[in-house]
RNA sequence: CGGGCUGUCGUAUACCGGUAGUACGUCUGUUUUGGGAACAGAUAGACUGGGUUCGAUUCCCAGCAGCCCGACCA
């Protein structure tokens, strides 16, 4: 991408009406665009790390046999009632159409997910059964703040699994543990992930959630290192610590966002609209069921709290909008010549870059953007380079780059 | 949802019951070009509605919006 055609522009000044790290960087680098409270729009880059998170997710999804679809927004009162719902979740949004029927927009998916599965299971044959799908989830919170971390409508990636036995269901639940630790790994912050000890909310005692340790998390968790897991503030006791076989002395606080969590649903959705299967003996029962939910966008604004220095964001490589970020220093013929080749050449290789050909610019501000920005690789072509013969590669993370070819080049970010 | 704060160009601010100004940004042009350069020109603003007043951006009321604390949060 010609960085003089993207129409998105960095800002030297933050929003007024931002406080948040994640928003501020976010909005001056041009990723997002903020609509109201909780609400974002995402540009071309921005939008470019959310797929990348999504294909990080999909695929581990896809490994343990998730099968992918999209449900509806749009979802009916009558489902909400059967769940009880209408009228407990308050984060529900209800939309009227001319006729004044009510519905909702979807917060959530079990609604949905289970009339769906009940029109086709109903053998113990057909277990176990996961779906998921990556989407749009709309929920009224009464105070939306930082930034994309806890927005009003936010991409969510939720993943419903059916089972015959407890036994099924936990072997299940076990994988879907690794399968998160895997998927923040991949995104680059896996070394300040850990799995988390919490409430269950309205499913169950307890659950398990994912936190990114960040200054900017609402939640406070405390850190065994050692077992590599966490307890959430709002489950600590006695009781919980001797049931993980944890020692409050070794914890350690710390402010976390809660980046996925991971629930036992038990029958809790299915028997209300009597999602049932029949075993080898003829006999009926309800199905179990689980639910996984990771936010995209409240991932996306982590992974920038939580890497971001003074300069601007930093991508880790796996979710950048782009690999290499290319720079073309001053007016001069033959740099533009030898940037567009360049240029030409990594695009051919099939390496995503950024290709700052923005005339009238100097040298300092396109540094400035390029460290605003936070691609993983900066490379500059410049009269200097030329001379030496190469072009200087540098990492976001490192203050001095080296001259290498551009064969070295290919090599290195591919 | 309870509490608090705030609404003047994109940002930061000034003045003021009587023509809304400055700086930065942004745009155009020229000269520059290895860490946000210089000059010239241009652009753009009183949240909305009511009230008081000869006159309201200013005072009063209501609404709306944004932010912060708390509660809430598969």
């Amino acid at each position: 991408m010609r960085q003089s055609k993207l129409f998105t522009k960095t800002r030297k000044e933050a929003p007024a009406d931002e406080v948040s790290k994640n928003a501020e960087l976010l909005i001056r680098a041009g990723f997002v665009h903020k609509e109201m409270a909780g609400v974002y729009s995402y540009l071309p880059l921005g939008l470019r790390v959310l797929k990348k998170i999504e294909n990080i997710i999909r695929e581990e999804m896809d490994k343990v046999g998730g099968q992918e679809v999209l449900m509806s927004t749009f979802q009916p009162k009558e489902n909400w009632e059967k769940t009880g719902r209408w009228n407990d979740l308050d984060v529900l949004y209800k939309v009227s159409d001319a006729s004044g029927h009510e519905l909702a927009l979807g917060p959530t998916h079990e609604e949905i997910v289970v009339p769906i599965l009940k029109n086709y299971i109903s053998s113990y044959k057909d277990f176990p059964v996961a779906v998921y799908q990556i989407q749009n989830k709309f929920r009224m919170e009464l105070r939306s703040k930082s930034g994309i971390l806890r927005g009003r409508e936010f991409m969510m990636k939720d993943m419903y699994s059916f089972h015959t036995s407890q036994e099924d269901f936990e072997n299940f639940y076990e994988k879907m543990k690794e399968v998160y630790k895997t998927i923040f790994k991949r995104s680059g912050v896996g070394h300040i992930t850990y799995m988390t000890f919490a409430s269950g909310g309205t499913f169950s005692k307890y659950s398990h959630e994912f936190q990114t340790i960040t200054s900017a998390g609402e939640d406070t968790i405390y850190v065994d290192e050692e077992q590599a897991i966490a307890v959430n503030k709002e489950v600590l006791d006695g009781e919980v610590l001797a049931q993980l076989g944890l020692n409050k002395e070794k914890l350690v606080e710390h402010k976390a966002i809660e980046v996925g969590n991971i629930f036992d649903l038990k029958t809790k959705y299915s028997a209300p609209f009597d999602l049932s299967f029949t075993d080898d003996k003829g006999e009926k029962h309800t199905v179990l069921m689980g639910c996984y939910g990771i936010g995209l966008g409240r991932l996306m604004g982590t992974v920038v709290e939580a890497l971001a220095d003074d300069k601007g964001i930093i991508w880790p490589e796996s979710i950048a909008p782009y690999a290499v970020h290319l720079l073309a220093l001053g007016e001069d013929e033959a740099v533009l010549s030898e940037a567009n080749k360049i240029y030409e050449s990594l695009v051919k290789a099939g390496i995503e870059v950024l290709f700052d050909d923005r005339t009238g610019l100097s040298a300092g501000e396109k540094f400035s953007d390029a460290d605003l920005l936070g691609i993983p690789f900066r490379a500059v072509v410049s009269a200097r380079s030329i001379k030496e013969n190469g072009i200087e590669l540098k990492k976001r993370t490192e203050e001095k780059g080296k001259v290498i070819t551009l064969d070295e080049l290919i090599k290195h970010v591919r």
